[in-house]
DNA sequence: GTCTTGATTCGATGTTCGTCGATACAAGCT
DNA sequence: AGCTTGTATCGACGAACATCGAATCAAGAC
């Protein structure tokens, strides 16, 4: 894995290392149903306060893990598979080195 | 995804949001097929001080991602894919919701 | 025992992060 | 135009983090 690499991935994870972040992603995920979720069916299910979660949004968007669009009043965020895709490979070619060195 | 569990899983990937650790999880991975890699075959990589290393070696371990044992003089450091598997089951279920709904 | 080498721990320092209150912006309604 | 509701940004504060130098520990060589 060459450095510049490990730069990216390791800020992809950092987007991943707040447990509110984590939520946030896991419930966008759920709704992609709906075509997205609106900040105000998020917000509720937090024990910190609306500016808070909105910018956790913004450090989700930054990582590119979701996106959003405003739709008249309300804002609407869905999830973008790209970047969780790519984390998973990563992930997974640390353990098939390991399986394929222990066979 | 419960709080607990969003904890959980947030410091896991905490533990990978730092690029010295993600090359650091890679090179150990990567070095399985030698029985463990010896510190003193990681730090020359980087262009942090020993101590340092020792202090990101410490936190990927904390997060059970890797584990170590003394050899004689040297300490050896190798992979521990249960906690990475977890990971890449999340990373994957927030996908699967994707593609079921977008079904 | 002393010395050297590999590795961890301690203490301090500058930086980044999560959170909130206050403010600003966006859009609909009257 | 104002008012209200939903959302984002700004500014500040305390906590956590990455890094280093110094000290410490562990094990082998002498």
């Amino acid at each position: 894995m060459t450095v510049d690499e490990a730069v990216d991935v390791a800020a992809a994870f950092k987007a991943l290392s707040d447990p509110v972040r984590v939520r946030l992603l896991s419930m966008i995920a759920a709704a992609q149903a709906e075509e997205g979720v609106c900040v105000c069916e998020l917000t509720p299910a937090f024990a910190v306060s609306q500016q808070t979660i909105s910018h956790h949004l913004k450090q989700l968007r930054q990582a590119r893990l979701i996106d959003c669009e405003r739709r008249g009043t309300w804002v609407y965020y869905w999830l973008v598979p790209g970047t969780i895709e790519r984390l998973t490979a990563v992930l997974g070619r640390t353990i098939a080195d390991r399986a394929s060195s222990a066979a």
